[in-house]
DNA sequence: GAGTGGTCTAGACCACGCA
DNA sequence: GCGTGGTCTAGACCACTCT
């Protein structure tokens, strides 16, 4: 029971030691957590506190809970890393899948503005992956994703990266990208966007820079899309 | 007590009663409700069930609880119209303040697009307002307001309409805007928008389409903004 | 001190999934 | 039939606000 009050409800004790589980990969993705009464047990807690902490990280989507199952660590499907996070949809509001070509991966000393987007030390290695992506067989949008080497020891000698990073992060790597800081500006298309999207140079394009950040508040991926809205457009649901 | 099971949770239940009725304005914006006991009693149902009522409600900001005090219908703060509807920030992620001039406002039917948009009848009548605003002193936005005559009765006579028109919405028609779906692209700025900006014609400009729907599901407002973002960028955290 | 919401507990019963 | 999470209840105690 509550020997000490702690200075923070119970509940949120229950949270924060449950969090720190998956984080540290006690449970790892798609696996099942004990049951309530388990939990409970082991906490000496009520089952209701273990409640109350399981279902504020199902408001999170740290975990899934399925009646008569059991409680499970999220998994990042091919699912979650589109819809979530990747905002782009036809003008009447339906989903699309980017694919991918061109991708080119490189192994290079992090340069100072990515040290400061990703929180690295003078001297850290980042990965820079560039691809050219099509929406509907049209070439659409060009990105560049940075990230840390520390984090992805060996991504630039995997093969084939998969249309969505995200998935291979959690499943090779186990950074579960949970959260997206996105900044959107209006810019005017380079040449080499130009070349990349068969566009002429200077028209408008959207510029989305993205910090991804994973689950124990990891900053994780830098990305920078450029995008023509003449076909797509980015939606988003404010409330 | 739960007499028939009624398909739906009993706490779901209580929640559709509790919103209807604020809805219905039976409680208005930052009056306070009944206490959870009297909630209880009147609805037969224990403290429990009507307290997992109104925290989904505070989760989705319809009402604000203060302990020692009670559960208060959520207000529209000038603050909360500014910073949850409105991203733009400064690049390094601070707020600004916009300031509004040449306003105009004008009363006339609805065009058939403006129709769709708003889920309105033929013949239905609109106002429209459009507003030029500054961003730090400088003009960096133009903005083209769709509403409904029929929810805002007299809106085209006010004097001066203030900065965050969602306070209006709420405290004069008892409208209160909850969510807003967005659009964004990127465009490249009209004669119009270049004499409005003191920009190149060509310039490209972040072009944002907004439908905000307000506390029982209507659609309340179409939002057309045209912004430089060569000073401030949109931001957004997915999560 | 009275009244409010916030936390925590304990237990009953239900709906679901699976063997 | 058993174990799981989902709903609902009842009651104790705490923290905060106001008078």
């Amino acid at each position: 029971m509550n020997e000490a009050p702690g200075l923070q409800p119970l509940y949120q004790q229950v949270y924060n030691l449950l969090v720190r589980r998956i984080v540290d990969g006690v449970w790892r993705p798609a696996e099942a957590l004990p049951s309530e009464q388990m939990l409970a047990a082991e906490l000496g807690v009520s089952q209701g506190t273990v409640r109350k902490a399981l279902n504020a990280m199902v408001t999170e989507k740290l975990v899934e809970r399925r009646q008569g199952k059991g409680t499970f660590v999220a998994q990042h499907t091919q699912e979650r890393a589109l819809f979530q996070f990747f905002r782009l949809r036809r003008e009447d509001g339906s989903r699309v899948t980017p694919e991918s070509r061109s991708c080119t991966v490189k192994r290079r000393k992090a340069k100072s503005q990515e040290r400061q987007k990703l929180d690295l030390e003078e001297g850290a290695k980042v990965v820079e992956i560039r691809r050219t992506r099509l929406i509907d067989e049209v070439p659409t949008l060009v990105e560049t994703v940075i990230v840390p080497l520390a984090l992805f020891p060996d991504i630039d000698e995997i093969g084939a990266l998969p249309n969505t990073l995200y998935s291979l992060y959690q499943s090779r790597y186990g950074n579960s990208v949970v959260e997206a800081d996105e900044q959107l500006r209006a810019d005017a298309a380079t040449r080499e966007d130009a070349r990349r999207l068969n566009i002429e140079v200077g028209t408008p394009i959207l510029h989305i820079d993205r910090i991804a950040i994973a689950i124990g508040g990891r900053k994780v991926e830098w990305r920078i899309s450029r995008v023509t809205t003449d076909k797509v457009v980015y939606a988003i649901d404010l409330n």
